[in-house]
DNA sequence: CCGCATCCGCGATGATACTG
DNA sequence: CAGTATCATCGCGGATGCGG
């Protein structure tokens, strides 16, 4: 029933790679891979798609995403702002008040992020399922 | 000039939600965050997209991946098997032989894991000049 | 050829307490 | 409110060597 495929990647990667246009996911000195790192850490990903409908400050990003210390926060944020995946306005008032923003990049991020937060949420049922009967059999 | 925003995700998490269909990407407590976990690590969606394309063996997947320790992909692939992702076969062969093939499950995997490799490998120079812009300024 | 066993470093994450 | 500082932990990922 499930018919999707991987189309442009793996054509690049079969066909001898003699210069990737802009980066290869497959190459294992190409900063590509930093980005998977990216997404993969705890946070960036969450924090992508909250961020994907307007600006938040700091709280309420802390608020949605429950649990996280405000250290990692702050070094997830820090890093997706270097990344250029989002920006950081500190208003002077009393209280303190601090807006991240997503930018462009950011939000050309969150379309395929969406897809795979999708994909996780309609698919655990058959992973964790997998998992049990993989468990059951002695063998593992 | 980039437009796209993410859709359903969002939207669940803005209305209260009482019963998540599956699961709840925003939910400390969901397993979906272990989708991310696995899809975040250093190996998993490479191996989904090599095998998007068919099935391989042990050493061909060590040679594509490159600089991969053995006992990194075993325990990659283990997992994998574990989670459905794939399934695993051994031929009483000599040499002996073991074909991984992605199942259902995998490939409806690599469908959204492809569109964020496209945007890692579209977008690694935006994201390494960013950076360096970032380290320029003394502030950081 | 496949991959298990052992040892190990290190970065990511976290809990807690404190400050402008 | 929005962080910073400090300490502790934990498991990923890697190196190396051996076995079926």
């Amino acid at each position: 029933m499930v018919t999707i495929a991987a189309p442009r990647l793996i054509d690049r990667l079969r066909s001898q790679r003699t210069q990737a246009p802009e980066g290869d996911l497959f190459d294992p000195d190409c900063p590509t891979r930093l980005v998977l790192d990216r997404i993969g850490d705890k946070w960036t990903a969450l924090v992508v798609l909250l961020l994907s409908d307007g600006p938040m400050r700091f709280s309420e990003l802390r608020g949605q995403l429950g649990r996280i210390a405000p250290k990692v926060l702050t070094q997830t944020l820090r890093r997706m702002e270097r990344d250029g995946l989002l920006t950081r306005e500190v208003f002077a008032e009393v209280p303190p008040r601090v807006q991240y923003t997503l930018t462009d990049l950011g939000h050309s991020l969150s379309g395929p992020l969406a897809a795979i937060g999708d994909w996780a949420e309609a698919n655990v049922g058959r992973i964790t399922a997998a998992q049990t009967a993989y468990d059951a059999v002695p063998g593992n």
